[in-house]
Formats: C-alpha cells, structure tokens, sequence
DNA sequence: TTATATTTTAAACGTTCGTTTAACCAAGAG
DNA sequence: CTCTTGGTTAAACGAACGTTTAAAATATAA
C-alpha cells in the first residue's frame, strides 16, 4: 500500500466528480469529503477551485497533447497523400493512452473536456488554447488537408459539432447504454458506442 | 403600452437569462432585477426555481409539441412513399413557430433544450419525457420508415448522436460564434449556425 | 363604501459556497 | 536541543443563494 500525496487525493477526487455532475454542481466540500482531506487543501495545493479545474485537465492534457502531437507529425513525414481516415487515426492512440494513465480515462477525459466547453465561461476554453493551441491548430490544418474541397470556417464548425456529438455521447453513455439493453437487447460497451459513432461523425465532416 | 403582468414578465426575462448563461448561473435576484419585479414574486407564481425552469419550458413545449404532432399527422396521412427529408422537415414548422410565438424562439428554445439535458441531473429530462414522450416516439418511428436499411438500434444510436450535436452547438453556440468572428471573422447568427449544422446530421443519419 | 381576496413589497432567514485565518504537527538542519 | 519549514487542521468569514414571512398595497365584490 503506498502512500499518495494529498494533492493526488484531491486530483483523484475531483476529477471523477467534475466529470459526472459538472463543476458548478460539484463543491469544494464534497470533493475534499470524498478525497479524504481537509477543506483548505484545495486552496493550499492548487490556490483556488478555478485553478483546480485547469489542474484537473492540464493533468490530462500533459499525457493527451503530446501523444496527438506525435501522431501528427509521423503523419507528416509520411509520403503517402493524407486522407481523412488517417486524420481521425491520429486521435485513437492518444485518446486510449489516457486509459492506461487512468480507469476509464478516455471517458473521463471526453466528459471533462464537454463540461468545460459549456460550463466556466471562457476561461477554461482560454486555458486549453493558450496552452494547447498549437496541437489543435495542426490537427485542423491536417483535416483541412484531407477535406480540400471544404473551407476551413466549415471544417472549424463541423470539428465542433463532432466534438458535441462526442461529449453529449460520452456524457451520458451509462444512460444510453442502458436504454440499448432495454429496448433493443443489444449489449455494447464504450468501445461498441465509439465504433458506432465513427461512421455518423466521418460521413458529416466529409459530406459535400 | 400594454401591460404585461409579473408572470408573464418573469418568464420572458428567465427564458432569455437560462438561454445565454444556463439555470445554475442564473440567479433569481438577477432575474427579477431584468425583469423589473420584486424577488419573492417568483415563489408566490411559481413556487420554486425548479418550478419556474420547467414552467419556462412548457411554454415553448405548448407551442412546439402539438405543431409537430400535426405534421407528423399530416405525413403518416399521405400516400406517398416517407423519405428522411419529409421526416426532418417536419421539424421545421414546429421550430419556425416558435419564432411567432417570441422573438428568437427558435434559438432561445433549442438552447434552452441544450441546457435542460446538460444541467439538471435528470428532472427536466423526466419532465420532457413523461408529458411529451408519445411525440417523440412517434417522430422515432417515423425516422424509421424513412430510412429502411438501418435498424431500429442504429437509428436510435444516430439520432442521440444528432441531439448531441444539435445540443452541444446550441448551449456553446454564443462561444462559437465569438470564436468564427475572431478566427475567420465571419458573422454568423443562430440560424446560420442551424444551416451549417443540416448537412453535418443529414449525412451522418443516412449514410450506410 | 366596506369587506374580502389577491398581489406586491422590504426584510429577514437559513443554508451553502469559496476562501482565509491562525493554531498545530512533523520532520530536517544547524 | 532549538529553530525553521512545509503541510495539516478546525474554525470562522463574508458573500450569494433560494426561500419565507408579514405587512403594505391593490384589486375585486357586495
């Protein structure tokens, strides 16, 4: 059994309640009861709730970023005439790699990223392309690429109407993945719900 | 001048304040204070804030539901064979209406959607469910008359994927918008958003 | 008009929130 | 040992929230 640090603790804590009730809904209070730590750790490790949350993400982002990062650029030494299968592929490693960083980290990770687009106006969007945005600029660039036939103003919406199908998606996946069982007795798992989406999503960003 | 009365004041001034900044964020105080009333007056109309929420809604659900039941009526009436065309086109009155009914209607009331299944652990949810469920598993149905060569679970997984998208854009739709005009400075209101957005789904509902 | 019911109002209540304070504890250095 | 430093803790703070209260104001009806 080994001792994690506090700062870890609350980290832990936060980062699985922010995902399931939103940041707004989820107190300082209930993440320190549930972290097993006193309620001014928060403000001593990390100086305020708002710069818990970008710690909560940044913890995310540090694993998530440069992994997309490596993805891209062995796409762009390659040869071979980029399509766009081969741009969405990039996401698939960095994104199981947060699995291994964390239990179910792709999820949480999809629904932290969801929650912060919509909740905290601005500032964590602020955060995320202050910090990130060169990473976010070339994965564009390269779908672009892929699309030529399509401006970027409309490969920018389409990325977000897919980011929205995603998070709406992982958001409530336990809900969906009920109802599937219910009403079709169909059993699928996070995996089956991802592999179910990639054909709605690759058909809607490359329609015409 | 006609006079409005307090309730009717208080809704037209939350419905708008729940659209831009969500139910959490949007305090009573704030509320009566845009809508010229005094605070308590909200509990002596409506009860609570839960109830003023769902009270909001109704009045864009009493609009929206039975103008989609007509033309839901009115397709299944018709000899000729239903496409998914005329099955999404039935949404376009009922959401066109709503824009007689208030200004913005339809905006504010897709946004208020998107916040209702984002926020809101699950009773406004219910609430849609239990007074409008008929509705929404007719234009289900209908859906999959249009679109044959798919399965009833297919189609249930893709038209969750288009809530998502139409939600997640709706409830970060002023934050997107924002970013178009600093990145692309390009000026797009809410229903150009809307025509950006139907292709996307179209072709992610029908592909094969 | 008088009496009754409805609506509005200012003030307060109790709760919860993020944050701060100051005392306390443990461990390493000189 | 003493002193210092980094971390922890209980307690409190001030602000904001939804809600309630009771009186004042207004409308309604006889």
């Amino acid at each position: 059994m080994q001792k994690i640090d506090t700062k870890t603790k609350i980290l832990n804590a936060a980062e699985q309640l922010f995902a399931e009730r939103g940041f707004a809904d989820t107190s300082l209070r209930l993440i320190t009861s549930q972290a097993e730590v006193n309620l001014a750790s928060v403000n001593y490790h990390f100086g305020s709730k708002k710069e818990l949350i970008q710690a909560v993400l940044a913890r995310y982002l540090a694993v998530f970023v440069p992994c997309l990062q490596d993805s891209l650029d062995t796409l762009n030494v390659s040869e071979k005439r980029i399509n766009q299968e081969d741009v969405f592929g990039c996401l698939i490693t960095p994104l199981l790699e947060l699995n291994t960083f964390r239990h179910h980290g792709t999820t949480v990770f999809l629904q932290l990223l969801g929650r912060g687009y919509i909740e905290s106006q601005g500032h964590l969007r602020w955060f995320i392309t202050t910090h990130y945005g060169a990473v976010m600029k070339q994965f564009n660039t390269a779908v672009q690429d892929a699309n030529p036939h399509l401006s970027s103003a409309e490969i920018f919406w389409r990325l977000h109407f897919t980011l929205g199908t995603v998070v709406f998606t992982m958001a409530s996946s336990r809900a969906l993945i009920d109802i599937a069982k219910a009403d079709f007795n169909e059993d699928v798992n996070i995996e089956g719900l991802i592999r179910r989406m990639v054909p709605f999503i690759a058909a809607g960003v490359s329609t015409a």
